[in-house]
DNA sequence: TTGATTCCCATGTTTTCCCATGACATCTTC
DNA sequence: GAAGATGTCATGGGAAAACATGGGAATCAA
């Protein structure tokens, strides 16, 4: 069973929206998709948040409904409930790749990110995420959690803040 | 199955009170219609309430059971019983979504709710809600939990509030 | 009978589906 | 090991289907 996405890269979108899947993630959307079957095509969610939110966020079904599971222990009516409800169920959508592995970003969602003709995908652990090609490399240059570390140390030095288990 | 709706947007509401139910929510719709087959239109269930609420919440037949049965458990003649069903049975009706996709929002419905020609439709896990696109701008702009999430912090952050299994 | 409700048909637009092509990379086969 | 064969992938275009929305006639209800 596949479950990490791995890689990062640029991606063409076309005058229709439509955006090639890279291949290394299209696995792993079949795979947490308990309703796949051999022909079908997989479907997974994309999370597009509000204004404050720049990039898209992409969960597998499987995920997807881990995360309604926890909302759902949430007490009913309290604001944090709805909140996340707002986010991810409302402020999403159900998408679905086709068989030549391309999705559509609807046209509300492209023009929420400034998207034209390129998007580009990264991937984080059990989800993906879509951006603006500009709008990444803004970001990840000005809020790099790294540059916070002390001289010499490397990336992994962040692993430790974890217990293990 | 289906069981999740997703998405959200305005959709117009014209002379008659029709209104288009956002496609995605159809499927949903009709998988928890368990009287549903090929050809029949999907039933669920409006929920207005008093004039507390300014907004409908729609049910499927599924989780429109599953809360009947819920206030059955309830004490006979509790008042918390008699309430709940007289919002949950008495504050509601049920809906037919025809074959081009609509209901009707009845009159009543629409002016206690200051619908005019255009209604927001927002998806809430097993249920999505109708609003009136204003109510629904102005209540979620001055009521936002996020604002109150430290610095950095994004809405997930909510989610860590509830106990793993 | 008069307004409201339902049913049927119409239309412009958006989405989806199906087919096609060119770029690579890999595998074959002599 | 070189020319071709094969497969995957990214990308495009046109046709077909689905969708959102309107309008009128038929039906219902009081």
């Amino acid at each position: 069973m596949v479950r990490t996405f791995r890689g990062e890269g640029p991606q063409k979108v076309d005058a229709k929206g439509r955006v090639s899947i890279p291949a290394s993630y299209r696995p792993v959307l079949r795979d947490g998709d308990p309703n796949w079957s051999e022909g079908k095509p997989p479907e997974f969610v994309i999370v597009y948040g509000d204004d404050r939110r720049n990039y898209l966020e992409c969960f597998t079904i499987d995920s997807a409904n881990d995360v309604d599971a926890k909302i759902a222990r949430l007490p009913r009516g309290s604001r944090q409930r709805k909140r996340l409800q707002t986010l991810f169920n409302g402020q999403s959508l159900p998408a679905t790749v086709d068989d030549t592995g391309r999705i559509v970003l609807p046209q509300k969602l492209r023009e929420k990110l400034g998207i034209e003709n390129e998007a580009y995908f990264i991937a984080m652990g059990d989800t993906f995420q879509i951006w603006n090609p500009e709008t990444y490399g803004a970001t990840e240059a000005d809020d790099d959690i790294f540059d916070e570390l002390p001289e010499g140390a490397d990336e992994w030095a962040l692993l430790d803040m974890v217990g293990d288990e």
